[in-house]
DNA sequence: TCTCTTGTTCAAAA
DNA sequence: ATTTTGAACAAGAG
């Protein structure tokens, strides 16, 4: 779940519900989910606060009231935020736990222990250590047009690469190369100016549109085609609509590019000739 | 039981 | 040397 959308769900959580609020204790189940030694990560962050959030890409930076002290997180696969009392049973999977001293904790989850937390001194410096791009959400269209005609590879791992525009996973360039007509094979460098602008146009419909969602897909508008991802059937759907291209009824074409599982429209998605 | 998975990394291959 | 590919990672869900 954890694409752009989601982490701005989840970055909008955080800075409503964990802010201005002396850490008491940090609880570790699983060392390994951490990019720094717990004792660190201790000693630096009980009695600070979290002042403010910010977001690149799939990154959630939580600053703290301790200058060049600030807490990364990614959320892997599955990661997941829950505030809650201290009086309440830990949430399933809360593997690691912000106790605040107000007797709230914040809970992050980590069903499978993809999901990572550290501390760093500058997020720029992150950023470049880590190549990340520019936000998909911040990109111009200029920018992303020269990063991706760099590229020979196809265009979908193209984009799924955090180096060219950071936040697109797996399904939102399924979705971005469906709205824009751009089949997933196609090579990077064979794109042309009018697809780089629709890409680039999509990709902000696709963002936006989750966003204000709250990255519940089905809530998503029918000209989507996250609707055949068979997660996203619910006991309203009918599974058997979704198979097929909102626009033209094709029947949607599952295949693997760059090893991830693609969901594409035949007639539409096109390479060039 | 078996397959699949929304992400990233790293080593091998091209 | 650089770019691309693909396995590995871990564990839950269906």
């Amino acid at each position: 779940m954890p694409e752009l959308p989601e982490v701005e769900i989840r970055r909008q959580y955080l800075e409503t519900s964990s802010l201005n609020q002396p850490i008491a204790h940090i609880e570790v189940e699983d060392r390994k989910l951490l990019t720094t030694d717990y004792n660190t990560l201790l000693t630096t962050l009980v009695g600070r606060q979290f002042t403010g959030t910010r977001r690149v890409g799939k990154n959630l930076f939580v600053l703290t009231d301790a200058p060049d002290v600030i807490v990364h997180m990614h959320f892997g696969m599955t990661g997941d935020l829950e505030y809650y009392h201290a009086s309440l049973d830990r949430p399933r999977f809360a593997r690691i736990v912000f106790e605040f001293s107000n007797g709230f904790n914040l809970g992050f989850l980590c069903p499978r222990k993809f999901e990572r937390v550290g501390l760093i001194d500058s997020i720029d410096a992150f950023l470049e250590r880590k190549k990340i791009a520019p936000d998909g959400l911040d990109i111009s269209v200029n920018e992303l047009s020269e990063r991706i005609r760099r590229k020979k590879a196809f265009i979908k791992p193209v984009l799924l690469d955090q180096s060219v525009v950071a936040g697109l996973g797996n399904w939102i360039v399924d979705e971005v190369l469906f709205q824009a007509r751009v089949h997933p094979e196609q090579r990077a460098d064979t794109l042309t100016n009018e697809q780089l602008t629709a890409l680039h146009d999509a990709t902000r419909l696709v963002l936006e549109t989750a966003i204000r969602h709250e990255a519940t897909y089905r809530d998503f508008p029918n000209s989507f085609l996250i609707h055949v991802r068979e997660w996203d059937d619910s006991p309203y759907d009918d599974v058997e609509a979704h198979k097929f291209c909102p626009r033209c009824r094709t029947r949607i074409e599952r295949s693997t590019v760059g090893g991830r599982t693609t969901f594409f429209c035949p007639k539409e998605q096109n390479i060039p000739v």
